[in-house]
DNA sequence: TTGAAAGCGCTAACAC
DNA sequence: GTGTTAGCGCTTTCAA
């Protein structure tokens, strides 16, 4: 009933393994045939069984996103579009397993899901690319991995970035040059590396302009809505004190949630405070006021992660390292930071 | 290398057919057999390879998820965590494919890519479950599905669904009941069935209390934020006519909207306005003010629907439409609506 | 450059 | 109840 490549070999009048080879785009095949062959796949309309083809072979076609369960923000739903449709322009597979980092057992848990599965490869989004336990059983089964924006141990396996210390720098300068001085932040999740990077570049731009900043002006955040809502409610609450000009949280749904807090204590942002964020979520864009915001590609960094696990010579697990890339932000202006 | 059914087999003294027959739960093994067998698995850590399980048998332990690729909504992730979650309980694995209906030949480019995995069913939430050509598709390669609330064809196939109408009918009595007479409607995609649903109920409680509905207060909306917020600003701008006191959004994602919209024309919600949604997306308890909604049990849902797919009576064709199931919903009261 | 044979790890069908 | 025998549809030898 359904095509085999037995039905397409008999089709094209070759054997099995010839069609085998057109498949997988191997050498020592006539043109003439390979032409043939092709053809009659189309005719045919054949797809080959990825389950023969994972079970004969060492490749399974499949890659894998771990997410952190709990957080499923923007930023998570566009790192899964973006593997997603790389992995289907190239023929391949994506299987996405949510981990809670939290719950005791879970590592093992989902590795041990993903067992039968035979994975050519995962893909590691923060927080869980720097989650050691993780990291750990992984090397040791010999599963190939690639880190999303780690922040950290840049020799340890292939990453793909952004120079997240310059690019809160240039945020951060942003904000200085439209003439703030009273400048808050709000941190994101504490086991993020780039969170702490983005916190780096704030402060030391901070302290290139001679800023002081307030310690309480720095505020804990685990990058959702929800929390930039209470770091602002928090900031807000504190009715003696006086209030920063600017708040730059570490992403966007923080920046979101911060414009909400704001609003709830009467405050008009960018009349009475100017709020920045980073990511540039398309609620950034949408939301009243439009957030200005750092843009990361993230399609393009989880499409590269995608291509170095699918590149057989990174399989063959020739230096890691040099395959890591570093993408380009961009300073996107919009309404809710203006100059004081 | 890796252990295999076989090494399970030697290590408990009995063939491999026995192991298989544990690893199914089939019947017919002696019960201290079925546990020294359970032991060795436990003590080899085996894990039987999937490739060789879809290859020899007609399951995949596979279940697709379609999703509408340009609306990747809270209520989308509700839908993959639910759907994730259930898939690692009964060890499945899910395998989500964004498909865009505006693009041409996307039917035929999504289910061509996953020919080679023999799916075991997929699950269509809204609106790929009222995506005719998609269904006709499947349906014409028999593969097994189930519908997340079509509104439409109850026999068609299996589905789950919460009862749009009655819910709908609900929340627009909770308004009247809080003393609003002039109440506007943003609603859903228009091919999504089940926004015509809540449309439809919306304007049955509205006539049985014998209120009118501007025509201008029932305005379009794609269920995005976005469109919320553009609902809203198009509302707001036609300056001369009257406003509505209340506003019920289609969905959570555009009250948040509606509500952004509202302060940048500078209404307060819920002084000004009342602005309830549908869904309790997790947006909606956090924003400020929190959102008056209609619970959905989103991961009961998808839940239910994967159980349908891995039964075995579903998947031989047994008569579809009696395994729907339609769960309950609940009114969430919170701030953004208030007795006038 | 091509093909024949063997086998990947599992389960279906059949014996016993 | 349990084991034996054949494949499932591919890719990998290795020979020609």
């Amino acid at each position: 009933m359904t095509v085999t490549i037995k039905d397409v070999a008999s089709r094209a009048g070759v054997s099995a393994k010839t069609v085998s080879r057109v498949l997988n785009n191997e050498t020592h095949v006539r043109p003439h045939l390979r032409e043939t062959v092709l053809r009659v796949i189309a005719e045919l309309n054949y797809k080959p069984n990825m389950f023969a083809r994972g079970l004969s072979s060492a490749r399974s076609y499949l890659i894998g996103l771990f997410i952190h369960d709990p957080y499923w923000s923007g930023y998570a739903t566009d790192i899964q579009l973006g593997a997603l449709r790389r992995c289907r322009e190239l023929g391949y597979h994506l299987v996405v397993e949510p981990l809670d980092p939290g719950e005791p057992g879970t590592v093992d848990h989902v590795l041990d899901g993903v067992a039968g599965l035979r994975l050519d490869g995962v893909i590691l989004p923060p927080p869980l690319c720097t989650f050691e336990p993780l990291l750990a059983r992984i090397e040791d089964i010999g599963l190939p991995y690639v880190r999303i924006s780690p922040g950290e141990a840049p020799e340890r396996s292939a990453l793909v970035e952004i120079d997240e210390f310059a690019a809160a720098h240039q945020m951060t300068c942003h904000l200085i040059e439209l003439g703030h001085r009273d400048i808050g932040f709000v941190e994101g999740i504490p086991t993020h590396a780039a969170a702490a990077r983005r916190r780096a570049g704030f402060l030391a731009a901070m302290a290139e302009a001679g800023l002081g900043v307030e310690a309480d002006w720095i505020l804990p955040g685990l990058f959702t809505f929800q929390s930039g809502f209470i770091a602002g409610d928090t900031l807000f609450s504190a009715a003696s004190a006086p209030r920063p000009s600017a708040i730059f949280c570490a992403n966007d749904d923080m920046a979101l949630g911060m414009v909400s807090a704001a609003r709830k204590h009467g405050l008009d942002v960018p009349g009475d405070l100017s709020v920045v964020g980073f990511d540039d979520a398309p609620a950034a864009r949408f939301s009243w006021p439009p957030v200005t915001t750092m843009r990361q590609p993230v399609s393009d960094m989880v499409a590269a992660a995608v291509d170095m696990l699918v590149d057989p010579r990174y399989r063959r697990g020739e230096d890691g390292a040099t395959f890591s890339r570093q993408l380009p932000v961009e300073l996107v202006r919009r309404q809710s930071a203006r100059a004081l």
